[in-house]
DNA sequence: TTGCAATTCAAACAGTTGTATGAAACTATC
DNA sequence: GATAGTTTCATACAACTGTTTGAATTGCAA
């Protein structure tokens, strides 16, 4: 039962290195250096380097996800289970973004790592992120009851849009910081937010106009992980 | 000089084997294989296996970049040196999703190598597209000429936004696909190009209407690189 | 042909990696 | 306090990596 020491002294010595360092650069023997806590211990506690990697993505992922539905709810909730669909791309991206942006806070670590599994992609994160298919369908369903009359080849691009501005956004955001000299501005969350869900909604439906939101939910530390593949 | 064979060889084997199992999955002695060439040949012709790497890199995007300013150039003298905001933002999005996207052809081998460069982020890569900074500051500059009113904060957006979905597009043609069961087709990238242009004007203007356009330029061969740092 | 440089080659090097092993140290239960 | 199960530990393993070496071969000019 102590063992959850090590256990844990593990994945928050990974997330750590791999945030700072990338997936590339960081061997087994740094993370457990970093722990304080002997070799063989990873490959007892995980099974294998691969496994560490994905319980460490899979843990941050079922929390954005759980922010990304929750949000949905609320907005379906409040609309008598119609939610307007610049809420709906809002509880898509929002959580994503304000996840891995913004200045840094208490859960900036579990950030970067997420902007590292975003930028350096590794086979175990791939293989989980192919998973994301059903998460994704709950919006595009919702999306369908936004607009009803849409061809739903329409709401997946324009879903496909919305991630593709927050996650492009969040890989490139030192680029555009350096491209355009600091005159855009990385830090607010909410206005890349609105932004981008403005954006996506544009495509969506040819050009009208949005509105806004912003709510936030607690960092989750790294528990023990059992049924949850994403 | 006979020696260009070997060299050709090997870029052409690596290119090949990068493009279809990624880097993480091929060893030089995978390449040397492929290319019927001793293992010592790389490091005589290329130094090392980065600069491999980024030889191979540095072709490709020079010359999608070649064809980016083409495109860019030939809209400008068409509108006496101010290209209408579409026409910009096509010059810049066509040729990378032309190159990337469509059925196979003949240089679908560098296509999906500069996929796989695009999804699997190496060090040597990463440093090369670091420089790319300059190159999409022209399209900045063709953008304010197009539209001198607007912030430039605005600008950078928008053209951030047409390089995210670009991009992802390309990153995530497969997830898009399956999401969509089909709906969203990925082969007719003319349609594609035009709406990611559609839709990052939106971004710019705020809700108007967009144009068509579609020229194609020839497939480059990998030549011996001499003084051209992208 | 001779001489010289460029290229190819087989072999080895040096380092690192994730993983496995088997003994030791712990912990909790009876 | 003996026992059984879990966890830790030092160490070794085996495989693979990119790179180097120095001798052989080739191609070309004089």
């Amino acid at each position: 039962m102590s063992s959850d020491r090590t256990r844990s002294a593990i994945l928050a010595a990974a997330e750590r290195l791999y945030a700072d360092r990338g997936f590339g650069d960081v061997t087994l023997r740094d993370i457990v250096a970093e722990a304080n806590v002997n070799l063989a211990a990873v490959n007892y506690h995980f099974g294998s380097k691969d496994e560490l990697i994905a319980e460490l993505f899979v843990t941050r992922s079922l929390a954005t996800n759980r922010e990304r539905l929750n949000e949905l709810k609320l907005a379906e909730e409040k609309g008598g289970g119609r939610a307007p669909i610049d809420a709906i791309l809002h509880a898509l991206v929002g959580p994503t973004l304000r996840g891995c942006l913004g200045p840094d806070r208490e859960g900036s670590t579990a950030a970067r790592f997420m902007i590292r599994a975003s930028i350096e992609s590794v086979p175990p994160i791939r293989r989980i992120k192919n998973r994301e298919v059903d998460h994704l369908r709950k919006f595009i369903a919702a999306m369908r009851r936004a607009m009803p009359g849409r061809d739903d080849a329409e709401l997946y691009w324009g879903l496909h849009f919305a991630l593709a501005m927050s996650h492009h956004t969040i890989r490139e955001k030192e680029r555009l910081t350096r491209l355009s000299e600091g005159q855009c501005d990385l830090n607010d969350v909410d206005a890349i937010v609105n932004r981008v869900v403005a954006v996506s909604v544009m495509a969506l439906t040819g050009g009208e106009t949005p509105a806004k939101r912003a709510p936030t939910l607690p960092v989750v530390p790294h528990g023990r992980l059992t049924r949850q593949d994403l």
